[in-house]
RNA sequence: GCCGAAGUGGCGGAAUUGGCAGACGCACUUGACUCAAAAUCAAGCGUGGCAACCCCACGUGCCGGUUCGAGUCCGGCCUUCGGCACCA
């Protein structure tokens, strides 16, 4: 075996890629010890690696190398998330056929990981594009239906009626399309959505379970479902004997109600208005607001507006009369679609009161003063006491809660209610470039589901991609039409296709059983491994994936699909990847591409830098100079190997019989092997496991450079463990020196090293001298010394002494082995 | 406004349980090698005081507290970034 002068990395990357692939080296399960399920969120093919999901890999490898070294039977696949909106406008803007777009992206990306040498079980890699992945998807759709937990139903949804279809939150910029720039309108459509609300107690509770996840994620997630506690109850409307039901978490403040608001959407509202004078006005008001957009009427800066309907309500704690009103403010998705109004204790109340003269009655007096409705300048909000509140007047406002819930249910003019903000999940598309919803609809049958054993429902071919006006599925005669599995009569196949978070879904189970033919997975297969012990990705998932995902998962083990409760067990949210102050991003121009950078110094550079770079939760600074340091560590690896491994041998030796520099040699040998490890294990700090690498690398030099002939089988020692320390994060160069230095089989095949707790212990140990705190002298002490014995000595160092004088020492604090610090008055 | 995270050298970052602040790397400076350069090897590198060493003082966003001892704990602020934001 020739041993190069130089480090190139080109030659022996693609060697070993060869090798390990001829050797199926990362195929799953092998060491047969417990099982280790690491995944890192899939990427969308969208055609280009970038250094962001570099990261994302790098990391999970690390993780899935060092646990197989650790005797783990490990599950590392990789898979793509396909279906999407980016190959269709490839297929409008260029005619080619998304699946070809989507495929030939696949295939560069695919490359790419290969060529970074990332340890995936390639045999289970899914692709949720493919007819036998998306075929399940549909099979699930079905599951869900079948349980109540898919429906149509009629929606308000963002249009644009220039490109003639529906569009995400997200396509709609400052209220305009994102395509032609035109105005955004609202429209109600027939959708299809899945019922995630009937989870949302759960997927709250069960937050708690997730213990290795980060605080931040749980807490977004916490709000997003946005649990709030109150009460339900309705004003009677006499004028078309009609009760209006409203929700409220501040039943405290019923008595200080002096009006209510409807969303515009309500539908008592045109009874409500008939025969009045001002019916034509509300209706034409109710118009304009229903058709701005949901993100104009939520944002906080929309200025409020409102309409006095002509209609009053009954309060039925006051029996009070109270004008009713509709207003933009209002959200019909929420609550009830109709709230009560307290300007006194309620901002926004406040400010809609003040904008159109409406009365203020303080019910809840704060503990220290007095308020005055002509002294305030907005609303209080805070805790007090009730007062004008009847029977309840002098209660604390938190108790009041309790009375007023208590006497509202004693006469069933109210109940207790829990709301929640999450709303149910929109999954229809008006796009092709998806699972195409499994549903048919006859004349005489209604929507009936696909039966399962003519699964997929396959996209169709020749479609037509050129007209905006239609919906490319619907230009495909071949596809809507059908016959009704139930009568066989005539029927139309659903044109619309699932959101693509559904195929995000369910794949880290369907990587547990990947050609599955007969179920979208094994029950056995999905035990064995799941739940996923630790998934990494980005913070931008944060809600939406990894929420829906614990709702597949929740609703897949209540099917007894599965017996886990939660998909993710671990997480690990990256941090993003920047260069010049910014995310790395083609618009801003600031993008290294993962091709340049294996181009120039191969992929261990690229790994080790982004690994060392930062702790993997922060973001990542990109630095040209950085990646050369990395490289040149490499290099310095290379040639300490190189020169030290023909003096090296194997076999063991006697501690006792090495020289002091050989047992500092042993010492940082078994510190390192604790440090990698910890930092690894404890930590996912990558950044700080390096380190402990290169200090070893120095040492070495230094130990080289110093004796005139190595310790063979120390020397032997220290190499071997080195390259099995640094094989997850660099494994073609370690693979290669383990060659070169004569070790047998694949670095990547070894245990990973253990170390001697006695070992890392030094025999003598620097001491520091402090004086009321501060450091004033050091010296050095055998290990173990008593405190007393190491008091005395501190006191009787020369140094100390002067500074001492004659000074009465008050105290001695004494930590064995570290410092002594004396305190004089 | 609410919630979360973070503020440490010229830069990325370390300090794991309250015990030597600045590991490791980058940049920079110097030396060796070289005709020279690159590469490599070695040394230095928080700020101030002195030409320099020893040494001394200061130093982890700010103010205060606890402690023999605080980057770390407590109280009060400031700044930056991220998320949510009319949810009744």
């Amino acid at each position: 075996m020739q041993f190069n002068q130089r480090y190139s990395p080109h030659e022996i990357e693609e060697k070993w890629q060869k090798t390990w692939a001829r050797e199926a080296a990362f195929a799953t399960g092998g060491a047969g010890g417990p099982e280790y399920y690491v995944l890192e969120m899939f990427p969308y093919p969208s055609g280009k690696l970038h250094m962001g999901h570099v990261r994302n890999y790098s990391i999970g490898d690390v993780i899935a190398r060092f646990k197989k070294m650790n005797g783990f039977s490990v599950l590392h696949p990789m898979g793509w998330d396909a279906f999407g909106m980016p190959a269709e406008n490839a297929a409008i803007a260029n005619n080619i056929p998304p699946a070809r777009w989507t495929y030939s992206n696949i295939e560069n990306m695919r490359s790419l990981q290969k060529q970074l040498g990332f340890s995936y079980d390639w045999e289970r890699e899914v692709i949720t594009c493919n007819e036998d992945y998306y075929r399940w998807t549909q099979w699930l759709f079905l599951l869900f239906y079948e349980r109540g937990l898919a429906y149509k139903k009629k929606a308000v949804v963002n249009w644009c009626g220039h490109c003639n279809t529906v569009l995400a939150n997200e396509q709609v910029i400052d209220g305009k399309c994102w395509r032609c720039d035109c105005a955004v309108s609202r429209k109600s459509l027939e959708q299809w959505f899945l019922r995630i609300t009937d989870y949302a107690d759960r997927l709250l509770a069960d937050i708690e379970k997730l213990k290795g996840w980060p605080e931040r994620v749980k807490v977004m997630q916490e709000n997003w479902i946005g649990r709030s506690e109150g009460m339900e109850f309705s004003f009677a409307v006499p004028s078309i004997e009609a009760k209006i039901p409203v929700y409220t978490t501040r039943q405290d403040t019923i008595f200080g109600v002096t009006y209510m608001v409807l969303a515009p959407e309500h539908p008592l509202l045109a009874e409500l208005v008939a025969g009045c004078a001002e019916a034509d006005d509300v209706l034409a008001f109710s118009e304009r607001v229903r058709a701005q957009s949901e993100m104009q009427r939520t944002s906080a800066e929309f200025e409020k507006e409102g309409i006095f309907t002509g209609a009053y309500a009954v309060n039925p704690l006051t029996g009070g009369e109270i004008p009713i009103w509709i207003a933009n403010y209002v959200l019909y998705e929420y609550g009830t679609g109709a709230v009560m109004g307290v300007p006194a204790h309620d901002e926004r109340d406040w400010q809609f009161a003040d904008k159109y003269g409406l009365p203020k009655i303080i019910v809840i007096q704060p503990e220290d003063g007095t308020l005055e409705i002509d002294r305030m300048d907005g609303a209080y909000e805070g805790p007090g006491v009730m007062v004008n509140s009847g029977e309840f007047d002098g209660l604390g406002n938190e108790e009041g809660k309790k009375a007023v819930a208590d006497y509202m249910a004693a006469r069933s003019i109210g109940m207790r209610r829990v709301n929640y903000r999450l709303r149910d999940w929109l999954i229809s598309r008006q796009r092709y470039w998806g699972a195409p919803i499994p549903i048919i609809y006859c004349g005489n049958c209604g929507a009936v589901p696909v039966p399962k054993e003519d699964l997929p429902v396959k996209l169709p071919q020749e479609v037509d991609f050129s007209n905006f006006k239609k919906s490319p599925l619907e230009t495909a005669p071949a596809f809507v039409t059908c016959v009704c599995p139930r009568c066989g009569a005539k029927a139309r196949r659903e044109t619309d296709t699932m959101d693509t978070f559904i195929c995000s879904s369910w794949y880290y189970l369907r990587y547990t059983d990947p050609r599955n033919s007969d179920a979208p997975f094994a029950a056995d297969k999905a035990n064995y491994w799941m739940p996923v012990d630790l998934y990494i990705g980005g913070i931008e998932h944060a809600i939406l994936h990894l929420l829906y995902s614990r709702f597949f998962t929740k609703v897949l083990r209540d099917a007894g699909m599965t017996e886990a409760d939660e998909p993710f067990q671990n997480l690990l949210t990256q941090g993003m990847v920047i260069k010049d102050g910014a995310k790395m991003s083609k618009s801003k121009g600031n993008t290294v591409s993962p091709e340049e950078i294996i181009a120039k110094y191969g992929a261990d550079t690229a790994r080790l830098f982004i690994l060392f770079a930062a702790p993997p939760e922060r973001d990542l600074d990109w630095s040209d100079q950085g990646v050369e340091g990395a490289f040149r560590f490499l290099g310095r690896l290379w040639r300490i190997v190189r020169q030290l491994a023909p003096l090296a041998a194997g076999g063991g030796y006697a501690a006792d019989g090495l020289s002091k520099d050989e047992k500092e040699m042993r010492r940082l040998l078994n510190i390192t092997i604790k440090r990698v490890t910890d930092d690894i294990t404890q930590r996912f700090n990558f950044n700080t496991a390096i380190s402990a690498v290169m200090e070893l690398v120095n040492a070495l030099y230094i130990y080289k450079e110093k004796t005139e002939k190595p310790h063979a089988a120390l020397t032997g020692e220290i190499i071997n463990v080195l390259l099995r320390l640094l094989a997850p994060f660099v494994p073609h160069i370690t693979e290669e020196l383990w060659e070169l230095s004569g070790c047998t089989g694949s670095v990547h095949t070894q245990q990973w090293p253990g170390y001697d707790l006695a070992a890392t212990k030094a025999e003598r140990v620097e001491i520091v001298i402090q004086l009321n705190g501060k450091i004033r002298d050091k010296m050095t002490a055998p290990a173990g010394l008593p405190a007393q014995e190491t008091e005395r000595l501190a006191l009787s160092l020369p140094k100390i002494k002067d500074l001492l004088g004659g000074a009465r020492v008050a105290k001695v604090v004494c930590v064995p082995d570290k410092l002594v610090n004396i305190v004089v008055k």
